[in-house]
DNA sequence: TCAAGATATATGCAAACGCATATATCTGAG
DNA sequence: CTCAGATATATGCGTTTGCATATATCTTGA
């Protein structure tokens, strides 16, 4: 197996690649209003959710740190936006859960940026099939085990310059 | 054509959240010393390139504010990891280019990184063919038209609130 | 039952970010 | 040649972020 590991870097560059160009492409549309794209990252999150998250089940979502995210939780709660109450089973958390206003709020962007993302994947040409390969593809590297460093241990091998 | 919709949006959330779940795995890797992942991403895309970039071109690859990434520029040149000279050609542009210690620093950290990757995506279990399909549809995704919001025009049809 | 450690979230603070806009330079129509 | 507008980068400023750490609550083993 020589390649396979040049491939699985070349993989992840055009990953990245194609991940900045749309999320910059995204961002360009007018279709925001006053919510950034985390937050409505947030609002997303909360509306497939039967029931309420914490934080930290959102953190694992939503690519910011954990005080940063509480913090964006504050504000979007001072908005209006979501509801945050405290667990009585673990008084230590926090749940949340989208108020009317962020519902709607979430609806109403959901549906314009869905047809931004649907354009945008259908102008670079992708076939019903490739879309799917896409998806199946990246559900199984979302899946990762989140091993902690000194697991796989056979760390020998390199590659020089 | 009904699902094509469905299919691109479906698509488009597995690859954000690999994104997020693989990107907060690699930030986890102790490996980056005193240089963050975006910084990285500056010395990187730098390493690839032969002739000295502009921060114009630099930025079409980094997902930052052209602000931000000017600032950016500033300080990794202040840290003497890379060089800005202006542009006699055209004296509003400047001209970046990594520093030997610049490129010193990207090849250690690149080399670390690359394994990570790699590990990742093989964790993952992506077969060879499933690595170039990722590759392939990426590579088309990101060579969007950056289409300028009034150009294809063909936006009506519609799905009310 | 209780102290030690784990877990969930919050807070202080300096660094970094985005937006609006300034500055410098280039380009093209007239 | 010149001036209006475009382009490339920088700066002012209020907001948001990350890191380190604090606080509150849960869990567990002796």
């Amino acid at each position: 197996m020589p390649g396979r590991r040049v491939l699985a870097n070349d993989a992840w560059e055009a990953l990245l690649t194609a991940h900045a160009v749309l999320i910059k492409q995204f961002a360009a549309e007018d279709i925001w209003g006053d919510i950034s794209m985390r937050e409505y990252d947030v609002l997303y999150t909360l509306s497939k959710c039967r029931e309420p998250l914490r934080i930290s089940e959102l953190n694992r979502h939503v690519l910011l740190s954990q005080p940063a995210l509480s913090r964006l939780v504050v504000r979007l709660a001072e908005r209006g936006l979501i509801e945050r109450q405290s667990d009585p089973a673990d008084r230590r958390s926090v749940r949340l859960s989208l108020s009317d206003a962020g519902r709607a709020c979430q609806r109403q962007i959901g549906r314009w940026h869905a047809r931004s993302v649907a354009r945008a994947l259908m102008t670079a040409g992708l076939s019903p099939s490739e879309l799917r390969q896409l998806e199946t593809i990246c559900l199984k590297l979302a899946r990762q085990p989140a091993h902690t460093g000194t697991a796989t241990e056979d760390n020998n091998e390199d590659m020089h310059p």
